[in-house]
DNA sequence: TATTATTACGTTAGGCGTAAAGATT
DNA sequence: AATCTTTACGCCTAACGTAATAATA
């Protein structure tokens, strides 16, 4: 039968050419890749060289050979990997959010819940949510609104409300309420990796430019040291310093006050534990 | 690395469930498989088997491995065959003919010519010879006339002209020649692997029945004992005591009176001479 | 003379089977 | 008790490298 370490000291040697380069290559004997060789041709039952006193060279026949070797050893290494992601995808709960703050929650307690697994999070945007759990791409996502798909459970399990922050003596200050669309024209600090919040912004203020800082810190130091305005939710809690020197308003929109829904497949009937959880938190 | 042997044991133990049955099947002892088991897990890198104490599984991702095993073990066995038929191909000349009588000349002067390769022909249809020649699947084709094709050289090689055979009492006996429409309507003796003059004269004598035989015996015993009409040609060399008893006439159809043509790719210079030695045997 | 493939030979590592142990049904 | 996997152990093959041979450029 076909050997692939053979099959790779075959094309190691269509690669350069004489045994002893190989060998050379390959840490092994000459002597070696003689035998080899001579086994090759066994297995495949037909002569795949042309021997001089000298010198042995692939004939046409060998040529081919060599292809499908290469295939055969692409194939293998492949296999490899596929079955290694394979145990990796099995091991591991992917999970796709629309926004991070749903994550704080939830990762956690996911964790908890399954610790021989590896628990992975991405944020992708809304349709790629859905596509990717409705294709067992992911095994949960995390939505701004309910959908309907008979595959797919969806339940409501927290809430998110935006406000806006700006510095006291900001002219929007002296408002008990704001919409986007009053935002719009104001230019903004913003947090990257904030999810749909960031397309809602753009969407709803094209006319503002948006600051958007990668390091927290840094967005931070300018919330503190410049007037503009920034956003916060009831889910963030690591802001007091700067909300003492700013106005929380709340944003009326009723895309700014969203009800996250955890989507799974149906039959991963293991995460309705943790939809359960998750809005016993919420109520507290 | 992967080793081909190593997953067959795999796949068998697949099929089979236990160990010691694979052991059995296989011809090999249980603790070889066992150690087999392990390295391939190991070539894998990851778990492919749940262990009781008295009983081995594939899990999910083992079932997983079999599969891409099963796919390379057939790969693996495909590219051994593939390797073969190419070698094979490349050491056979295989001849195309619409007729059997071009052969009869030209296989014995290619065998003589290409002593080292193995000389194969087949009788199939007039358009398969064209189309086989240009798409590589055969060295060289026989046809009943000239084509033009910018890839295949075409050189005319040997003529063949139809007589038909009558007992010298038979009603056609008298005439000097015939066509085959003034056939038409006679049942004829025929033998079969003919080529294309089965179609012509099907195509020609529609309202004839032929009487197809395929031993070679039969058909001249029939000739003998029965007063039906029969064909031969200039090429035919096996009928003289048939014809002793028998009028010869011939056939005028332009179609029934042919010149073959040898066709090969124009790269394949090797058989020009093949051409010359025929066109000189034609002429004596 | 330097390079290369092949042959011959001796050594050794590793692969296999036997036997035994441990565990399950 | 029977079946099955795993571990332990010893043998023996077969795979490898070294050294020698032969041939070429």
């Amino acid at each position: 039968m076909l050997n692939l370490s053979e099959l790779e000291q075959l094309t190691a040697f269509a690669d350069l050419g004489t045994l002893s380069k190989t060998a050379e290559e390959l840490h092994i004997s000459q002597p070696t890749l003689t035998r080899t060789m001579k086994q090759i041709e066994e297995a495949f039952g037909v002569p795949l060289f042309e021997r001089g006193k000298n010198r042995i060279y692939l004939n046409e026949t060998g040529l081919k050979a060599v292809e499908y070797a290469r295939k055969l050893l692409y194939d293998a290494e492949n296999a490899v990997r596929q079955v290694q992601t394979f145990h990796a995808r099995l091991h591991t709960i992917l999970v796709e959010s629309c926004a991070p703050a749903p994550l704080w929650t939830l990762l956690p307690l996911l964790s908890e819940n399954f610790p021989e697994q590896t628990i992975s999070s991405r944020l992708v945007e809304i349709p790629s949510v859905i596509e990717d759990v409705t294709a067992g791409k992911c095994e949960i996502g995390i939505l701004p609104f309910p959908i309907n798909e008979n595959t797919v459970a969806c339940r409501p399990i927290i809430r998110e409300e935006l406000f806006v922050c700006v510095p006291k003596e900001h002219e929007l200050a002296k408002k008990q309420k704001l919409t986007l669309s009053a935002l719009n024209g104001f230019n903004c600090l913003l947090r990257s990796e904030i999810g749909f919040w960031n397309e809602l912004c753009r969407e709803k203020m094209p006319a503002s430019r948006f600051l958007v800082q990668t390091d927290e810190f840094a967005f931070e130091e300018l919330a503190r040291e410049s007037s503009l305005p920034c956003f916060t939710t009831n889910l963030a809690e690591n802001m007091y310093d700067i909300l003492e020197e700013r106005k929380r308003i709340p944003v009326m929109d009723k895309e700014a006050n969203v009800t996250y829904h955890m989507i799974y497949k149906k039959q991963k009937k293991e995460y309705h534990t943790i939809e359960e959880q998750l809005r016993k938190k919420d109520r507290q």
